[in-house]
DNA sequence: AGCCTAAAGATTGCATGCAAGCATTCTTTG
DNA sequence: CAAAGAATGCTTGCATGCAATCTTTAGGCT
């Protein structure tokens, strides 16, 4: 019954550009200059302004007209505000989780949190970097609510760039996969309120990794504690 | 130092139809017609199409390449779902603004609150929802986290159509002003649990009020407490 | 009457070109 | 020399037109 889509080229230039802003390719402060674009994917530039267009709207690009778009940059209050509400979006995803998580579902979390800990074991950030998203993409998706995965995962994809920057800190890698491990005892054993937590304080950590490898994202003293107190 | 943005007519056009669909006056299931919609903007084909793409990256309308963008249908699942976030959102925002509101913004609230008590004794329920619509955003105003407010509002504006068949019900606007009453209560006295334990409690008799009014739109006994439980 | 096929019509995707707007550079003025 | 204004070049915003794709219609066959 699924009627095979056609690909447009607005699309795949979109989707193209939203992966390279997400991965850090295309560096906060970049202008997206629509004739280099359209030389580099041999499109006119109709599509890759269609594409620009739906990169503003996602805010994966700030508007400015007759001046090019710009992948916004950030201040440190800015991602503290970000990293907060991913932090409480990804905190209720652990909960419906917790609450809601079949048994196949748990397993496949599992294995997934088995992923992240041989490759933090490995070392290789990279690596460590994609099992790491697709552990909290596990996370999403067993929540049951599929609405929740979509915002969150297009938050988390706003701050993704600097999600990876925590793996430079000094033994990183280990800290997460037990991080992880908390919020998974918590889900498997069906504990709602120690899911959320645990992820809570596992994005927490994120957040201020963030600004000690990054001096100049780090946040402002008064709001350190941006993630609501309960 | 803010420079003056001149208006695109993409710009323009994407605004009004957004407002359009958050009104409900575009229905769920409406072709955006390219071609109409130039004649009736009085422009080209051109920006309406760069609108179009914006309005489907945020969720505003489906793409279906070469057969038209199409404002979405939803079931009740989805809406329900939609709902549930919605409410874990509206809720945060009630929490960070029972921990954080000065003085000032409390005022603020409490002449929100005051504006909808007033319209609602009038029982017009357009302007009852415009006032409605306003409590919320100063709930989401003073929660300071600017990057949640907008999270927030743009799941609010997807599900804003729906919003509004609440106020179908018998009497629903004075109990939705005793709904508010006790988020109102709860941020002046600073209680962040209790703000976002009204805030919740007032959404869930919202999606389930929806659901009487439209009956094609009433969540499956299973989806009932989709809201998480704490 | 129902089904299939081909053609016609309608709409979309995108290339091209022109005017408008902005940034940079050059010239003039005090 | 510095500041202001003018000129120039580059990029953006959008109109127009053509090809591709989808939908509808008409005709033929069973």
């Amino acid at each position: 019954m699924a009627r095979q889509q056609k690909q447009t080229a607005t699309e795949r230039i979109r989707a193209t550009l939203a992966d390279a802003i997400v991965r850090g390719e295309i560096a906060q402060g970049v202008t997206l200059d629509e004739a280099s674009l359209a030389e580099k994917f041999a499109v006119s530039r109709t599509p890759v302004r269609e594409a620009i267009r739906q990169l503003e709207a996602i805010g994966f690009a700030e508007a400015r007209p007759h001046r090019g778009a710009v992948v916004p940059n950030f201040t440190p209050e800015r991602l503290t505000e970000m990293f907060a509400v991913m932090a409480e979006l990804e905190a209720l995803c652990a909960r419906f989780a917790a609450e809601r998580a079949t048994d196949d579902e748990k397993r496949a979390l599992r294995e997934a949190h088995d992923a992240c800990a041989h490759s933090a074991r490995q070392g290789d950030i990279d690596v460590y970097y994609q099992t790491n998203l697709d552990f909290h993409e596990a996370v999403y998706a067993i929540s049951h609510n599929s609405f929740l995965a979509e915002v969150t995962l297009s938050v988390r994809n706003r701050v993704s760039p600097f999600r990876k920057a925590q793996f430079r800190s000094f033994n990183r890698l280990m800290k997460s996969v037990e991080e992880h491990a908390r919020v998974v005892d918590a889900i498997l054993c069906g504990d709602p309120d120690g899911a959320a937590a645990a992820m809570i304080d596992h994005m927490n950590v994120v957040r201020s990794t963030v600004g000690e490898v990054s001096p100049t994202l780090r946040p402002l003293d008064d709001q350190a504690a941006e993630t609501a107190e309960r």
